[in-house]
RNA sequence: GGCCCUGUAGCGCAGUUGGUUAGCGCGCCGCCCUGUCACGGCGGAGGUCGCCGGUUCAAGUCCGGUCAGGGUCGCCA
């Protein structure tokens, strides 16, 4: 045993007995005649001290920062005066009676220290020297009590765990997959899995009834601080249960884990449909720590002389104590709506004494003007954001806004925790939609499943759905936690003729479905059982846990944007003879096309 | 793919209107120091100012391009 005792768990109760530390040296302080060492391992700190009697023997004057060193010596309790209350250990030193160096360290490329900033590309760099660091270690600590909990509560509700196949086959709808060269079948790739969503209602027809796995899933899509091309699902599936089955017991889920950050949820989450969302907040995963809802405003202008107010819709968000914004402020405003391509942002100051300014009151009409403020809820020093366009289009910049507003006007409370459940959502939207852009979308094209092709459309959208795509509701929840979707799912379908005209509405033929689900398919029709799921963004959830701005924080060894791991480098190029190997450069077979 | 920000010593940063030898803190190296705890003192080393090109008598500084990182919009069932 190289070690009898845990550096940072020693007491006052362990004085006069004899232990052997290892660890790292986390600083010195070397005073020539006497040495103090902080050795450091996973459970925390404890003060070494070197006296003269060992001070030359023990080579304690040659140790440098983050050697690994192994210790023996007596727990004392410090001398008066001398205890560090900053630290659990600080009632304590241990006085060494021998150092053995275990392994020396090059100087570091950075500090291991929270104190000091480190720019993150460095940090990736050397992540495993970031890990050294208490906080990053801290965040994967909590991630694997996070992954505990849940095994534990799926666990004690019957779930079984099992590992689904990540070398699989290239399914159309959804992201870009990741491709990997079958070697025994040159011209034939596997895909990385986008989620386990079709290995997962295989096993439900197979009778497990009751499935969950912490899965790693894939997709090659551009990056953004919360993406990464793999990323960590909880992903579940029952049998033989509604959606309030699924949501009662994600939110026990979510009961349970934010215990772990001291937080206890409280009752049934809040639940919206899809079209209140959008409504009162201009987004699907609005951000409830703060309210400022969106007042539509298109039957207030109805018959406006106002040009640009003379659209499908209008609505307004309010920014309380905005009308004291500077001009280059309501500038930056402008760019904020340019950026999310639309033409600007129009708005109205509400005066001290009541009255309107800002350069659109002109366009407005006497009647217009007199009743906006107490129609929008605004109050004397507010600023009035106006969006117009598509009814999508303009609730989306106006739920952008009101999002910017909470944040400059200090609406939201950082400490707070809010949960919702988001149900109800379209299950088609127009394919190649211009949606965000503010263009009509024109066309009568194919559909394209806004959840995923396997969510059932409600019950009463059942017989109508393909009829009438566009107004068909799906079995649909998203869980959304301060403007984060955290996780979503579906009742799915488990019948062929549903699968099938669900295809048929997104414009697959039944060549195709059959060429590329057919395996599905041909498992509905033995008996397959009602079943629904959801998946939790598992980063996500860990990142807001740890209070990280990044998912990058709560993952071992992330990504950077280019999806280079800026530690081994890779991807990396191959060489010929692997090349060769792979079959990469085989000609697709005529089936692929 | 679009837009914005950043790139100066190992790390974090400053660098004026374009002008002498590019600074500061930490770290590093050497010497000293018996109660420190982000110990302290003295001395020292360390730079392709991301890269390429241009303007200029003169470029870290201005211009064009490019690369890398971060953010954001598109995209991400």
């Amino acid at each position: 045993m190289i070690r009898t005792h845990e550096a940072g768990t020693l007491r006052a109760e362990h004085a006069g007995q004899t232990v052997a530390l290892a660890g790292w040296v986390a600083r010195r302080r070397d005073h020539g005649g006497v040495a103090f060492l902080d050795l450091r391992d996973a459970s925390g700190i404890v003060q070494v001290v070197v006296r003269d009697e060992v001070l030359e023997a023990s080579g304690a004057h040659d140790l440098r920062d983050e050697y690994c060193i192994r210790i023996d010596g007596e727990v004392q309790v410090r001398p008066a005066g001398n205890t560090n209350p900053e630290l659990p250990t600080g009632e304590v030193e241990v006085s060494v009676a021998g150092i053995e160096i275990l392994n020396t360290s090059a100087p570091l490329p950075f500090p291991i220290d929270d104190r000091v900033s480190v720019g993150e590309e460095t940090r990736l760099k050397y992540r495993y020297l970031d890990l050294r660091r208490p906080a990053p270690a801290a965040a994967l600590r909590l991630r694997s009590d996070v992954n505990r909990v849940a095994r534990t509560v799926l666990g004690d509700r019957g779930f079984v765990e099992i590992e689904t196949p990540t070398l699989t086959r290239s399914t159309p709808e959804g992201a870009r997959d990741f491709l990997v060269p079958a070697r025994l079948r040159p011209g034939s790739w596997y895909a990385l899995p986008q989620s386990p969503q079709l290995f997962k209602q295989l096993l439900m027809v197979a009778g497990m009834e009751k499935y969950f796995q912490i899965a790693r899933c894939y997709r090659d899509e551009d990056f953004r601080a919360d993406r990464q091309p793999e990323f960590t699902q909880l992903d579940l599936e029952m049998s033989f249960v509604d959606q309030d089955d699924v949501i009662e017991l994600a939110e026990e889920l979510a009961h349970r884990v934010w215990a772990l950050v001291g937080h206890e949820t409280s009752g049934p989450f809040l639940r919206i449909t899809y079209r209140e969302a959008m409504d009162r907040y201009g987004s699907d995963k609005p951000d409830l720590r703060f309210d400022t809802p969106l007042t539509e405003l298109t039957d207030y202008f109805e018959g406006t002389a106002f040009r640009v107010f003379q659209a499908p819709y209008v609505g307004a968000v309010v920014m309380p104590g905005g009308a004291a914004q500077s001009r280059r402020t309501l500038d930056d405003w402008q760019e904020f709506a340019k950026q999310r391509g639309h033409k600007g942002l129009a708005y109205v100051l509400v005066g001290e004494d009541g009255e309107l300014g800002g350069p659109v009151v002109k366009n407005l009409s006497e009647a217009e003007r007199s009743g906006l403020a107490a129609t929008v809820g605004a109050q004397p020093g507010d600023c009035i954001f106006f969006a117009a366009g598509t009814r999508k289009a303009g609730q989306s910049l106006l739920g952008a806004t009101r999002l910017e507003v909470g944040h400059r006007a200090g609406l939201i409370d950082e400490s707070a925790w809010s949960f919702l459940w988001v149900v109800d959502a379209p299950l088609f939207e127009p394919a190649g939609d211009a949606v965000a852009a503010g263009d009509v979308a024109v066309g009568a094209g194919a559909w394209t499943a806004v959840h995923h092709a396997f969510t059932s459309p409600k019950p009463e959208s059942i017989d109508t759905f393909d009829t009438d795509p566009g107004e068909a509701l799906a079995y649909a929840y998203d869980l959304v936690c301060n403007g984060n979707e955290i996780g979503g799912g579906s009742i799915r379908i488990h019948r062929r003729d549903i699968q099938e005209r669900v295809f048929a509405v997104m414009g697959l033929s039944e060549e195709d479905a059959e060429a590329k689900f057919g395996f599905l398919l041909d498992a509905f029709e033995f008996g397959a059982p009602p079943h629904g799921g959801m998946a939790f963004g598992w980063d996500r959830i860990c990142a807001l846990l740890s209070g990280a701005s990044s998912i990058r924080e709560v993952i071992a060894f992330p990504k950077s944007g280019g999806g280079v791991d800026p530690l081994t480098e890779a991807p990396a190029p191959i060489t010929l003879q692997q090349r060769r190997e792979a079959g990469v450069d085989s000609p697709a077979s005529a089936a692929a096309v």
